[in-house]
DNA sequence: GTCTATAAGTTGATAGAC
DNA sequence: GTCTATCAACTTATAGAC
């Protein structure tokens, strides 16, 4: 009984937990080549040999931390967003949907912002074994921006994977200079959809609802 | 004549340009930790020993490419910016700072893209020194759109700041996804203005009181 | 100026004691 | 499970031949 096997709270898990902790955190701020296993295991309070105990590779450890961080923000993100009411004007889902990705790179953890910071100049193999998650994700949000096009909130005339790619960018980059400040990240949040769905400029009728104008149903692709 | 000593154009500097090219390149690709010295040398056609009759370290390779990368981007902005007449309109002098800076990052080199995929995650110590060339640039870039929200180009209550790191968020994470395709990059450039500065929504009015004249003489190509 | 050779240190990973 | 000890490979940097 004390030595329940198929428990995930013994103690093996729970260093293995630290191990990835310490990883997220030290990728996220010096990059994969440049984090030592010393580094880990210092930051997890043991010795460099130890972690070959509860993982095969350094590359293995980077793969399993980027792995939790796509979960984290998906799974966050698609709660948050499920949980509106289905007949929501997708904008108001783009809207809730931004902030729980920003609220989920930059408050919850090491695993998220590791993931954009270091993605990029990861071994090839590493990008691959994650890249399934990351489309799953990205699809949602593609099929968010299909949605409120169709529903009239977005002009038609507007390439949609131009406008996602766009928006990923101005939120994913936050990790490199957000700092918690006066304003709080719902308030944040809602500053860029404004800006996204209405812009910075002088335009007296955007602030009054919207109003469907007809809409007719051919799409020029993309 | 021949032996000219104060030539920029000898031997020596030739040299010296084609490893920093190499090393721009490579850091850009791989990060600055992964890339080892005998990348840069093979890249630039010597041997790893050889990099030492130019440079000090990796470390002052990396600062170099810093300067030069940042310099690029900042005398593009200025000088593009600076063509334009004075009393143009700040949000139109904010469009062409914004297509230069995505030319300069995009198909100038990778000195640049070096810059913005490498600084994060370099050694606190060559940030610093890169710092001041950054912040020049920035404040450009701040009074910019400054002088917008005077001209009433900007509404009054927007964060500048937050307007200004958000476009160059998504302005930089170009650097992870972009890759030529059937748009120009004017034509993207322009995309992102719009969005900027009318939004994606479907507002009938900010389509018709556009003071902008539509494409008065073709742009010189560059 | 560029080469080869090599020093001096670090790294990811393994073996075996406890 | 974690430790210490250690290896082989690699890294930055230097020395000296050409």
């Amino acid at each position: 009984m004390s030595t329940a096997p198929n428990s995930t709270n013994n103690k093996s898990e729970r260093t293995r937990q630290r191990i990835l902790d310490a990883a997220a955190r030290t990728f996220r701020d010096k990059g994969y080549a440049a984090t030592t296993l010393n580094d880990i295991a210092n930051a997890a309070r043991l010795r460099a040999g130890s972690i070959y105990y509860h993982f095969e590779s350094k590359e293995q450890i980077l793969e399993e931390v980027f792995d939790i961080g796509i979960k984290r923000i998906s799974d966050a993100v698609l709660r948050d967003v499920g949980a509106l009411p289905d007949d929501a004007p997708p904008s108001e889902k783009i809207r809730v949907g931004m902030e729980t990705h920003l609220r989920t790179l930059l408050q919850h953890g090491p695993y998220a912002s590791a993931n954009i910071r270091v993605f990029g100049q990861s071994p090839r193999s590493v990008q691959l074994k994650t890249m399934r998650l990351r489309e799953v994700y990205e699809d949602f949000w593609r099929d968010l921006f299909t949605e409120a096009r169709e529903a009239g909130e977005i002009e038609r005339n507007f390439d949609l994977s131009l406008i996602r790619m766009f928006l990923f960018g101005a939120l994913n980059w936050t990790v490199e200079w957000y700092k918690p400040g006066k304003r709080t990240l719902s308030e944040f949040a809602e500053e860029v959809w404004t800006v996204l769905f209405h812009g910075v400029g002088n335009n007296p009728a955007t602030h009054d609802d919207q109003t469907l104008p007809e809409l007719p149903e051919e799409l020029p692709e993309r």
